[in-house]
DNA sequence: AAGCTTTGCAAAATAGAGAAAATATATTAA
DNA sequence: TTAATATATTTTCTCTATTTTGCAAAGCTT
């Protein structure tokens, strides 16, 4: 490891020229020491250690992402698409900012607290926690933070990016009420949040349509793939009571399709299926997902915008990101 | 930030005693100053400083997964759900082993030896590295260093992960020349590494059960989306030619799978095609995708393995997961 | 009681880099 | 010539935690 200390010998000067050849802040170096220093930098190949760094700046340059971990599917968050391709754009966009990415996948505020410590993170992205952990996690946390997805009350004090998810709701909900749907059940693994906000919107698109609509219609399955909830007696009886089922997500509407199908529903015939969050894949299943699309990469790319413009002091504000409805082959008129 | 001196003040011992409480290898502690100094940690809310420990240690925790940036399309790689799910399942495997990952997608061999010193990093997992990319790290890198789905020539001097891409090939080609299919073609944005043994195994199998078979018949469009593959006429025209695609991977097929029908191509009547991964959407598709299955999960906790078996001093040695066709729908009998 | 070991703890050195303060050198002005 | 002022560079301190060395006190042996 080479050191600032090895190019300053090398060169027979002190490791602050160095150091202020390296990033030439308040100081300044003559020409010739500068050039001498350069080229002993570029020929030893110094490397800055962020260790020191971390110590010296007390900062680190690294952005933390969470990954809320349920614990409660054996598969890695990661392993939707959605988030496999938002955490992608998410490092890209840090990259562009010259920071790091680390993810932090864990299961309790205090542990996020505990890493955003240790680490001395520059910046903090929430991405998936319930309401009572990014509340929580608001009142404790005092650096940068940046949620996805949260809805909380006062919207003043914490900064959340986040796409239409009642508007996506509605719509949908409007949508399948055109399409002469009566007998319609939302279907989520999760009663807060996003989830929640989609229902509200849904429940509002139907009633505006005159469909009767209770809260029994929100279902809630919890850590439960889409696959197995169809061998759930009790579920199947239900949805064999349905015309539509709206799910709050491609990935589990996906996952649930193939095993409805099997178990001899006819997808649009007997029973149509709508999704929320457009896929790569959704529009290449048969029948093609009819679902809200909305920009991951636009939803990345704000995020690491708002974090880096609180880090610098900016001001706090948050973003709602449009959703449009993308009519498919899964659902039909009625 | 709660430092080892303010738990020591707190007490009123020095910080090295502290510091032996902590993880107490050579020292001893009296039992006594230990309980006070242990109730101190817990209630001033300690928590170790990476950076220091980083410097101190002269190692960091970390490490570092590689994700090469070909710079070609514009999505991250990790929109891909096979690498979505690999990168999840390694950070869990990592975290089991107390580290953490750091995900870092560069584009040349020196920008990783630089992230890597500048990070101390324990080890190295380089995901989607070219041949001549990885065998230039592999002999500059000195440190724990595995690769995936890396086919290099001295086996000895490297650890590799990777499922039996050859005998995948070779399945395939022994599969669609059973179903009948003389005129196939594979398609890869790449002619080496994984693609490379795939399309080796391939032909054996398709010369085997004497299908003439030619280098002409692997196809390379690199940096082509799959929709956009079908856009070219002079691909569209050679499409036209062949009863069978076989794809480097399912995300591939995928992709081009539904331009080929918007296209007019009849799958599978007219056009037969074929994947390699298993992603979960690969079966909910329509028709669904005919494939070579890999066990992601097992890959990344196998890469695990392996890395930190080298950390601790192990033996150098490579793996080879097995794979498995998964005959559905895609591909019919000519 | 002298000499030894064990116990319990602290001081100092170390890790790599940044920042403030101090110092040396050169230039200009009085 | 001396003082004031730039300019160039070094010294010293700081960041947090580990590790090596040191040292006093207590206990044990002969």
């Amino acid at each position: 490891m080479i050191r600032i200390k090895d190019i300053a010998d090398q060169v027979g000067v002190s490791a602050t020229t160095v150091s202020n050849v390296l990033h030439g802040k308040q100081q300044r170096v003559s020409p010739e020491t500068r050039r001498k220093i350069e080229a002993a930098i570029r020929e030893m190949g110094y490397v800055p250690n962020m260790g020191a760094l971390m110590l010296a700046k007390e900062q680190s340059s690294i952005i933390g992402v969470i990954l809320f971990d349920k614990g409660s599917r054996n598969e890695p968050t990661l392993t939707d698409p959605y988030y496999g391709s938002l955490v992608g754009y998410l490092e890209q966009y840090i990259r562009d900012k010259k920071h790091y990415m680390l993810m932090l996948t864990v299961s309790n505020v205090e542990e996020i607290i505990r890493q955003a410590k240790a680490w001395n993170l520059d910046g903090l992205i929430a991405c998936n926690l319930q309401p009572d952990v990014i509340r929580h996690l608001y009142a404790l946390y005092p650096n940068p933070l940046v949620s996805l997805d949260a809805y909380l009350e006062n919207k003043e004090s914490y900064i959340n990016i986040a796409v239409d998810d009642f508007g996506g709701g509605y719509q949908m909900g409007r949508y399948l009420a055109a399409m002469g749907h009566r007998n319609v059940l939302m279907i989520s693994d999760n009663d807060q949040g996003v989830d929640h906000q989609r229902w509200l919107g849904f429940k509002k698109g139907l009633g505006e349509a005159k469909v009767p609509v209770s809260d029994k219609q929100h279902l809630l399955v919890s850590n439960i793939s889409g696959e197995r909830m169809v061998q759930y007696k009790r579920y199947k009886e239900l949805f064999r009571k349905q015309t539509a089922l709206f799910f709050s997500s491609d990935y589990y509407a996906l996952e649930a399709c193939s095993a409805l199908r099997e178990t001899g529903f006819r997808i649009p015939e007997e029973l149509s299926l709508a999704g929320f969050d457009d896929l790569f894949c959704s529009g290449l299943m048969t029948p093609k997902l009819t679902t809200i699309r909305q920009d991951i990469e636009q939803k990345a790319r704000m995020t690491v915008d708002a974090l880096f413009c609180l880090m610098e002091g900016g001001e706090k504000r948050d973003w709602v990101l449009p959703v449009e409805l993308i009519e498919r082959e899964s659902v039909r008129r009625v």
